[in-house]
DNA sequence: ACGCGCCATCACAATTTCCGAAGACGCGAA
DNA sequence: TTCGCGTCTTCGGAAATTGTGATGGCGCGT
């Protein structure tokens, strides 16, 4: 038994005539025949009368139509709830962080995701840089803020800013500080990130520009703890601008120039017409204030 | 949309796989992925998330399965009451009467039938053989009781008993009857019944056989208004033997040979095997204790 | 008696469904 | 890394189902 018999069914039923059916359903009337008659051999009972005005309903036949109704308004409603569901963005995705919550204007994010995808569960997960790739390639993230140059062609970047980045000291060392000279800096104790930071680059790439190794102290992969480390006076580091206030009394800011490390969210290459990654990028480019999403998701490498 | 991708997609979410699914389906693989594929079409939606260990369901599969194990159950629904009313009995069926209720055992063959056919609905109608043959035959009857030979090819006839029948006498001709003569009897005044009734035939043949024509004198088709003409000293007449008490102070039998008549069931023959029929065949089989119905019900004619 | 409308049946065509084989892909073990 | 395994998808052709148009039977009304 299918639909399809449930459908014709109703329809001679209501029409009274095969012949009527069959126009209603946009069917020969021999189909229509062969329908109930199928269906009569399937259930082993008569549903019709066959009269020579017409079909009409057995006792049985009452019996049963308000249930091949009732079948065929569950069906309906299957496709139904689907419809509703095709345009709505249903799932949940997770999202990599790779620094702090207010710079990655989260709040902002949240806000533009719930309210033009209410359905779509949104997990925020801390990282950093070195772990969201992998991550983001395996699947266990959809997609990550990530710093720094992406070479990677299975994966999809997109430009949100630029992070301006510091060489900071604590005030501690401001006397031991005679100069500026990155090399006479590498001599003095720095606090590291972990080579999963994208600070770690811009400080290999400064250090090799001079030809020196600084003296390793310690390695932090957290901003906040790497400045708080900066402030206790263990040593020099690099960190974003804005994770040092200006007129902090523990740290300041050294006058080395740096290359700025590009802030981006990367995702599957492979998933760029997947719903869920486009809602997030479009959100990414509202709270970004960048253009549309076509423009600025470029290739990574 | 029907049925069978419906199935398929519940199978596919319990099982997980579309190779297990195919199995409890006995189908092949590529069978129920299609079907799945069909189906994720028609609705719009992407029911499964396929991964290298089968098939997950996605959200908003999630959210369809309830509803399409409920449209299943439905149509669930319609086959299980259709299986329950198949041996069951269900409709209604028109009885014709051609004489009292008591000599047709009405109130035996009632409960006969609602003992077997508690959803039956029986309508005893009063007629007689005359209106009952030609109800019958255009379907407004679907059986009858009639009296004496039935003669058409498309009735089949179920025989009861005899009805042994008598010609009555008011007791107030008692000494204008000098002898049984029928010739003699002819000369008196006689109440007819109409040439519908069963014992109109008996009168004829009764009187042709003696070359004789009775005086008709007032024509009743209701076996009781007969009998009440008679004791009223209307005049004669042919009755059944039962309707006359045998101590009827206004009338008494005299003895004059007539055959009996056979009362029978009638019905259409092409519907022999209409279970409704066979239902009330057997029923009557049962309160007039006769044999099987298939030893009884011979054609007429 | 005839035409009309109804449904059932038939042979054949169109469509759909199904199957087996082959391919793509990810995973885990050697 | 490479191979084997299990998964799903795709493909072409076979099989089954369904649909079509013509035909016939039947009862009814003109």
């Amino acid at each position: 038994m299918e639909l399809y018999h449930l459908r014709t069914f109703v329809a001679v039923a209501e029409e009274k005539h095969l012949t009527r059916a069959a126009e209603r359903l946009f069917t020969s009337q021999p189909a229509i025949s062969a329908h109930i008659k199928a269906l009569e051999e399937t259930l082993g009972v008569t549903l019709f009368d066959r009269t020579p005005k017409g079909m009409r309903l057995t006792r049985v036949g009452e019996e049963l139509l308000p249930r091949a109704r009732q079948a065929l308004a569950a069906a309906s409603a299957v496709m139904q709830h689907a419809k509703g569901l095709q345009d709505e963005l249903i799932g949940s995705v997770r999202i990599g962080l790779n620094t702090d919550a207010r710079f990655l204007r989260l709040t902002a994010l949240q806000a533009a995701l719930s309210a033009n995808f209410p359905r779509l569960e949104v997990s925020m997960l801390t990282g950093s840089t070195g772990t969201n790739v992998p991550a983001v390639r395996v699947g266990k993230l959809d997609g990550a803020f990530v710093t720094g140059e992406i070479d990677d062609p299975t994966l999809s970047v997109c430009y949100l800013c630029d992070e301006p980045l510091i060489v900071a000291a604590p005030t501690a060392f401001r006397e031991q500080i005679t100069s500026t000279d990155v090399a006479a800096l590498a001599r003095l104790p720095w606090v590291f990130t972990s080579p999963d930071c994208s600070h770690y680059r811009a400080m290999r790439v400064l250090f090799e520009a001079h030809c020196c190794e600084p003296v390793r102290t310690l390695i932090a992969n957290q901003e906040d703890a790497l400045v708080e480390m900066i402030r206790a006076g263990v040593g020099l580091g690099i960190v974003r601008k804005g994770a040092l206030p200006a007129d902090d009394p523990l740290a300041y800011e050294l006058p080395v120039a740096l290359a700025p490390a590009p802030l981006q969210f990367v995702h599957l290459k492979k998933r760029d017409n997947d719903p869920v990654i486009r809602a997030v990028v479009q959100a990414l480019c509202a709270v970004w204030d960048i253009g549309t999403p076509q423009d600025q998701v470029r290739e990574a490498g």
